[in-house]
DNA sequence: TGTTTACCATCGAAATTTTCGATGTTGGAG
DNA sequence: CTCCAACATCGAAAATTTCGATGGTAAACA
């Protein structure tokens, strides 16, 4: 029992006419004849009695009208139900390191939220090997990493923004506000610092390596927001991109230091899996991250 | 849009996998991968996601699911309603005399929708002519005559039963219980006939016609029970058969006049077209006007 | 680390189905 | 009595569906 055969079969019952219906479909009156026998010989019973010039429903055909009558309907409910989907509803799961989600749900969400309510978003945190592992096994519809420059051709990165970092420490440090350091300097000095996994610290870490030196933090932790605040009751020392510390830089807890041998890049990256649907709702989910999180004006 | 399509589409949504659902449908992989791809361009949207090794529904896919359960569910009932149509509901319009729809429904009728209380039985009445047109327009399902034999390609005889025939008068007639009558002795009567289009009507003058005779009656009219309530009252013969005359004769009111020199055959056949598609309902009712009214037992 | 396995996409050929035009049949209209 | 309208039927052509083979890739395994 085929759709096409079925809706045959309504505009026969409407018409009263085999050869009506075959010119308002744009089918021959053979294809029409030919595809009411084949309904009549899968549901094994007559669909329409010809008796002399005229056909009339039968008992079990007039049954039949209804139903189709009901599975056009669905048919045509579901294609409308496709195009007016520009209401934007649906959900996305986006996956971010700590920090990342923090800012976002402070900073933005909240306005991406009154602009398209009926889009429901999940935030989760990992590090970069856990979310590049979601976007392979479709467990995150986008990712925000914060990490050396990634590329891959089966990711497709939305927008990247390298970030200023720096060494950070109390305003009333022994480093505050002392001209041209060098990275060998503070070296070991009690340091702070994300957990391994973690996209920055990945880099820091790599970045040491390449010049043969290594620093041992005296506490590691994923949330950024402690260790700012830690740093600004303590003489500890991090390594931290600018959005994070800037809240407490303006304040004058904190300080950067001038540290002038180790400059590194950093990446915040919006990506997404080569073969990932762009629904209209994740669509705009990513057009409103890109301009919120990767503007040159933050937000703060 | 095909159900085939739509069916092979909800089998993966629940397993998961475009092979496993090939092996339950019977299909080979490709062709599911076919399938679903076909759907996903009419549609104009992915349906599945898939990354690395796993397909996972998109939103669009999601809402079609909900939309094809609800198809197959409907189709699968109307499969079902056509099983179950053991309890046999449906219309019947059955077309006979005035004499024979009387009797049907005081002698069977009530019988029949006690066993069949979901079938709907419309009850016309027409002469021949008018009954074998709407045989021929399917206007009529079944139809009862009162003829002379009827026979005809377009026609099927479900079952046909020779009745008696007799002039009848009323008891005190000068001509109620003389022996071997010949028709010439009561033609100037005064007779009371059903109407010239009337089955046995018909027969009757045809007869005559044949011994060049003809009888002019003082009163026509269709209904058969004022024909005899009227004998009954005066000394007008008519020419009737038994099931019509035999409750007054029972009675004493009327008699049998003994014509010998004319015996005519009538015949009381059940007839439907051809082409006619016979539904359980339809059966149900021909078998049991078969036993009811075609027995050899009359049920009076 | 390399091999095997599982999974889906793609391709061309084969099988099946759908469609069409021509023709047949029948009843009704003129 | 002929013509017309309506549906059935038939064979051929067209389109679609299906399959098996092949390919690429990630996961499982050894």
């Amino acid at each position: 029992m085929e759709l096409r055969n079925l809706i045959t079969f309504i505009h026969i019952a409407e018409l009263g006419s085999f050869t009506k219906a075959a010119e308002q479909l744009g089918y021959s009156q053979s294809t029409v004849s030919a595809q009411i026998k084949q309904l009549e010989k899968e549901l094994g019973c007559l669909l329409f009695e010809r008796i002399n010039h005229t056909v009339t429903l039968t008992e079990k055909g007039r049954e039949l009208v209804s139903y189709a009558h009901k599975i056009r309907t669905l048919t045509d409910d579901f294609k409308e139900s496709l195009e007016e989907e520009a209401q934007c509803s649906g959900h996305i799961h986006v996956v971010t390191p700590d920090s990342v989600c923090e800012e976002m749900i402070h900073s933005h969400y909240i306005n991406f939220h009154k602009q398209y309510p009926s889009i429901s978003v999940k935030f989760t945190t990992g590090d970069s090997g856990v979310m590049l592992s979601m976007l392979d096994h479709n467990e995150a519809d986008v990712i925000i990493t914060l990490e050396g420059h990634l590329y891959n051709r089966d990711y497709i990165i939305a927008k990247e923004k390298q970030l200023p970092m720096h060494f950070v420490a109390n305003a009333k440090s022994r480093f505050a506000g002392v001209r041209d350091l060098s990275v060998r300097d503070i070296i070991n000095e009690p340091f702070i610092l994300t957990e391994h996994g973690q996209g920055y610290r990945r880099v820091f870490d790599r970045e040491l390596a390449k010049r043969s030196l290594e620093i041992k933090p005296v506490l590691e932790i994923g949330r950024t927001d402690i260790i700012t605040s830690i740093i600004a009751q303590s003489n500890m020392i991090s390594f931290l991109p600018d959005f994070v510390t800037k809240p407490l830089i303006d304040a004058g807890a904190l300080r950067y230091l001038d540290v002038q041998d180790f400059q590194i890049d950093i990446w915040k990256q919006l990506i997404y899996h080569r073969n990932k649907w762009i629904s209209k709702s994740l669509k705009a989910f990513i057009d409103y991250v890109i301009a919120a999180e990767f503007s040159n004006e933050p937000a703060y």
